[in-house]
DNA sequence: GATGAATGAGTGTTCATTCAT
DNA sequence: CATGAATGAACACTCATTCAT
């Protein structure tokens, strides 16, 4: 009978306490007092600390994918599509900037070489498949998967990263110029 | 009369140790056995660990912006000197991979908000104002220049990055491909 | 939960490592083992060394206000009262030399300059009134209380000092004699 | 050769950094920088740190005893000869508080253990021979001399501690005052 | 005589984790 | 299920001291 309420809180506690104080200082016991709870309670639902990281990692990453497949929809043109899963994934970060910064932290750390890829991978088929059909009908280059997100999801990612882009401004008009980019840069 | 040798290996050994155990792992004791000199060594060099990291990167940086310059001529179309920066950047990843790495590591730190910016950017001045050239002469988009950086040099970062492009073989006609994509995004 | 025996014997281990070894090389590791307990331990009960020091300290303080207080009757002539008191310091400090030793160690120290001299004062309250109603009634000099306790209470701990009156030996007749000093001393 | 500067600022530094932050965080390489020497010139002078710090207080307790013995005329009655030594005591207190202050910090600290007494005792030799003198012609009390000076010298260091006497004003009417009780507390 | 560089041993403190309750 | 107490090991950093120059 876990509460549900404690693993709630003990998810936004850690969010919350890398997002002000950063990775390296968020120790077991001060996720444990923001969370309101004792550190042996986080023992309880997790392994280990790494273990508390991951799967927090692992439930954003879950979540910011049904955000950026949100009005999903296979039929539409590529561009369409991918135009959609660009604005969505500018839209996550403005309401979700901590969680989108935790995930930049942890893929940068050691821990994330701890995580399965395929139990995140799965969650992005469709934008995998998107991908690959948009290839093979002469849309977009053939070159292989990453080289495409790497100029159609990436810059997204460096754009909102407020540490590298402090100075720019994301509107509407700018938010579209770089996708227009993105889409010269994928487009056959 | 400092022994210039001492400095030098303090430095592999920080890069050495913070691309094998990672950055939050690696501790000044580990360092200094890495470097095998006494803990207490490292702070006759560096005013604390902060300092010792931070310069460890700002070197690295500056040796970075001398090999992706090189062969740098302000004379040439855009497009080549895109195309040379590209290249140099792909190669010095490739003879300094553990540089690379912990340029990576370092960016997404906290530690990376005490470096002074402008420190660093004086060294890729040049790259500035070939942009700035290139938006002038309506040969590149006339964007912030962030967005131009992100599509040209990021991804480059992205797909030299062993983590998250594990199974890209970077030979010569991807690196061309994926530089053909970056311009095609960037170019008016 | 919190062991009380623990408590205890961090108390008792305390002062005597700063009497056995000095208060500057009492550190917290060596007096964690003396008490048979973790340095880790420490931190639990008190937020760092200056408290521990400072709660050991205070502790003392208490204890001797109430030793130094017995058989206080405040319906006494006033020579009687201090002729008690006065006494009562010797017999604790002949009981209690370590506590004393560390008193006076700490009362010599920076840290002295931490504590709250309210939290102390206040249990000596009722000497202070002793000099104040003397004062009052003519019976002693009307001079400020530094001053009546400089002759009346510090030539005791001067006395009990064992460093600077080593060859000093205490016996009922010398303490009488002492006293007789202060009362002249203090007597209008 | 030995430079007489050098060993003077070594002096002052060693006094004046203790007075400013404490005997135990003056560490041997603080003390050099303050003295503008190498720490290791130090160890030219002095044996140890040890050594260093006894050689300033030995310095001062002999500055102190000239100090207090100044317009010493032992053809003077007792009570002249005291009420003279007392004065000097406070002045020599206003002038060099510093020296004041690090004598107690010194005395109270295990340290004080190491100095050979007789080094000392003989320079205040006068001072004993007026109390001795004093006893014999039944002008003082007939007993040890610990507890003559327990009354005669250690109010004074208590009075000018301001630690311990904040908020006492040391005019001369104050000072007269309290030699007053020190007379009646020692006279016969 | 004087020193900057060097260091092993230590400092106070926090860590991730365990366990009896 | 939940916890406060406990800890050995590690942390960043400073120490008194030495020594080649």
């Amino acid at each position: 009978m876990r509460d549900k309420k404690k693993k709630e809180a003990l998810f936004e506690a850690t969010v919350r306490l890398v997002n002000e104080i950063g990775f390296v200082s968020s120790s077991v016991s001060k996720i444990a007092k923001e969370a309101g709870i004792s550190p042996a309670t986080i023992y309880i639902y997790h392994e280990n600390k790494e273990d508390l990281l991951i799967s927090t990692y692992v439930q954003i990453k879950i979540k910011l994918s049904q955000a950026i497949l949100k009005n999903f929809d296979g039929t539409q043109p590529v561009r369409d599509i991918l135009s959609t899963i660009w604005k969505n994934t500018f839209a996550f970060n403005r309401q979700h900037r901590d969680w989108f910064q935790y995930v930049e932290q942890f893929s940068n750390s050691p821990f994330s070489d701890l995580v399965n890829p395929e139990e995140i991978e799965k969650y992005y088929e469709p934008i995998m498949e998107v991908l690959r059909s948009g290839i093979e009908r002469k849309i977009l280059k053939d070159v292989p998967h990453e080289m495409l997100t790497a100029f159609v999801f990436y810059p997204a990612i460096v754009l909102s990263n407020q540490r590298l882009c402090a100075g720019l401004k994301l509107d509407d008009q700018n938010i579209e110029s770089a996708f227009t980019m993105a889409w010269d840069a994928v487009k056959l």
